[in-house]
RNA sequence: GUCCCAGUAGCUCAGUAGGAUAGAGCAACAGUUUCCUAAACUGUAGGUCGGAGGUUCGAAUCCUUUCUGGGACGCCA
């Protein structure tokens, strides 16, 4: 679309004697709302003051002097100029650059290979994978790969929440009542229980606070038993993860977590007190900020907090991948804390603090209220995900069962359909669980989508589908519809990095998907005549399209299901 | 109390660098398969865009104010 768009701004250009800016117009240029009054539509009632006349008469004026080969027909209609593309020509020149461009269609060259970091997922070591924590994962990975369709090399960070006091607890827990088989078995569940049964035991016995604490402090004085058990329990947690990540079909580069940068806390402190931003409040060590509150460095008892992590960890990165940004995809409650420490890097005097964006999210809520982890309530991702699969299979059996390897292209409509639900809509939003609603495989899902690209594919194998370099000659009507979403893609694309926002893309898919689909029901693809060649060529082109939309979400397209 | 986010059809949401008649999906109802995958398609019904002011030729979109829900607001992360 842009590239006809651009023209018309051109033309206007010419036709309006440089009365405004090139891109200003292509700006004002927008998609009429209905079908009946064209493809393009430039507003005049902006023009009405500089030329002092009214709309309509400026609007008949321009359509009359604008002329373009792409352009079928020009019409001055309620104060807009509404521009009818050639869609013979149009249609021909879309398929062709999806088919010369496949994948690389979209692509948008912003990054010059610069280097994004994206802190995503991060959960927490011995508790379970929450729904929250999916959150961040599926947005986190499907801004990298649409940072990397950008042009920018994505460096994806799992900041594994795997130090605190709470590991005083697990590992006095599990001195007093652990088993190692059990853990071994199933750490988070097992883990998870000798957390539980701490904070239980500890109420009528309050000394079991004191020992963990103890205990802590021992992890913290580097005591190889605990470190010992420390590392352990990251480790079988982090195995129990990978199984979410596989299953996800993500990975990271690196997944320094909060432990990490123990001892890179110090540092900061100096630097800090070095620039004399350091100030004592209430015994404790802060950053006084200009409109925000002030931002804690230090307890009373001298330790360090989550703020000051969070600066070592933003120069680390920093200092090890020199990125161009930085995205934290961390939830919405954390808004205030993020603002906080990039001023306070930004008071250090680094420019590079500019980049650094948080990327806020919804909630997951469950009856209005969030979810809580405690009381036993919870729900989780791993079960939601298999019984996603389970689903999808059942769906094969019935409806395609003779589909070769069902269980693999269940695990991808199953994910699929998850990932799709948290992801359609825009991320701010708080999203109530559903089981019904994320497990759901009609109307605007992932599935939908993964159908519609299958349906397609089929059709290619079917036709027997070879690409050939002959005029493509597309004269059916409904048609249309597919070929302007096809134009749309490339600005989904940069939209969606732009806004940070990868239910851009969900959309763009659904919208392609439907266009398709009303199109497919309207033409039989198959019929040996002088359109079918150009039919599937725009099939082709569809496929394309949706599967390289689809991977940027972070979703499997197979060719049947 | 201060700050941030959200409020659009019964439900879930699009639409918010102001533009023509506010759109989808789900649920409801009525249809479409001798035919390329019916996980689809077609149609019906469903709305004072939370309320009130204002700016503008024009406001769901911008400004002010108000109501409702959620979140954050120093020694957790």
């Amino acid at each position: 679309m842009n590239n006809f768009k651009d023209s018309f701004a051109d033309v206007l250009f010419e036709v309006l004697d440089g009365q405004l800016e090139k891109p200003k117009l292509s700006l004002m240029i927008e998609k009429p709302k209905f079908e009946h009054l064209g493809d393009l539509a430039f507003p005049c009632f902006e023009l009405a003051k500089i030329f002092r006349k009214a709309p309509n008469s400026i609007a008949e004026d321009l359509a009359g002097k604008i002329r373009s080969p792409f352009f079928q027909k020009v019409e001055a209609a309620g104060g807009y100029v509404n521009v009818f593309l050639e869609k013979d020509t149009v249609s021909a020149s879309v398929i062709r650059q999806v088919l010369s461009e496949k994948e690389a269609y979209g692509d948008a060259k912003l990054g010059n290979g610069q280097a994004v970091t994206i802190d995503l997922s991060s959960p927490n070591i011995a508790k379970p994978f929450s729904m929250g924590h999916l959150r961040s994962t599926v947005i986190g990975n499907a801004l990298a790969l649409i940072s990397e369709k950008c042009g920018y090399r994505a460096i994806r960070i799992n900041h594994l929440g795997d130090w605190g006091t709470q590991f005083g607890k697990l590992i006095v827990a599990y001195k007093l009542w652990g088993n190692e088989e059990k853990v071994k078995q199933q750490p988070i569940k097992e883990l998870l229980k000798l957390y539980v049964r701490f904070h239980e035991e500890a109420e009528d016995n309050p000394g079991l606070e004191d020992k963990a604490r103890e205990c802590f402090k021992k992890l913290e004085d580097g005591d190889e038993e605990a470190i010992a058990l420390w590392k352990w329990f990251r480790e079988e947690s982090l195995k129990e993860f990978s199984k979410i990540y596989e299953l996800l079909g993500i990975s990271f580069d690196s997944t320094h977590g909060e432990a990490f940068y123990n001892d890179k806390m110090d540092r900061v402190v100096k630097l800090l007190e070095e620039k004399k931003l350091l100030n004592e409040s209430d015994g404790a060590q802060v950053v006084e900020l200009e409109d925000l509150p002030p931002c804690l460095i230090k307890k009373k008892d001298g330790t360090t907090l989550y703020a000051t992590r969070d600066l070592a960890a933003a120069i680390y990165r920093h200092e090890t991948y020199g990125f161009a940004k930085s995205l934290y995809v961390v939830g919405n409650e954390q808004t205030l804390h993020f603002k906080q420490v990039f001023s306070v890097l930004e008071k250090l005097g680094f420019g590079w603090a500019t980049g650094l964006v948080h990327i806020p999210f919804g909630m997951m809520l469950k009856d209005g209220k969030k979810m809580s982890t405690r009381k036993g309530k919870v729900v989780l991702l791993e079960e939601v995900l298999h019984e996603a699969i389970s689903l999808a299979l059942e769906d094969i059996l019935r409806k395609n069962p003779d589909l070769p390897a069902k269980e693999e292209v269940a695990r991808q409509v199953g994910t699929g359909a998850v990932i799709f639900h948290d992801l359609k809509n825009f991320r701010m939003n708080d999203i109530e669980f559903s089981l019904e609603d994320m497990l759901r495989f009609e109307g605007e899902t992932g599935p939908y989508v993964q159908y519609t690209h299958a349906r397609a594919s089929s059709l290619l194998r079917k036709g027997k589908f070879a690409e050939s370099e002959g005029e493509i000659q597309l004269e059916d009507r409904e048609a249309w519809p597919v070929v302007t979403a096809l134009m749309a893609f490339p600005e989904a694309v940069k939209r969606a990095f732009a806004e940070y926002d990868p239910s851009q893309i969900a959309k763009y898919l659904i919208e392609l998907s439907r266009a398709f689909n009303k199109y497919y029901a309207s033409v039989r693809f198959l019929e040996e005549n002088s359109q079918k060649q150009a039919r599937l060529s725009l099939a082709y082109s569809v496929t394309i399209v949706l599967k390289e939309g689809l991977r940027l979400l972070g979703i499997q397209a197979p060719e049947e299901m």
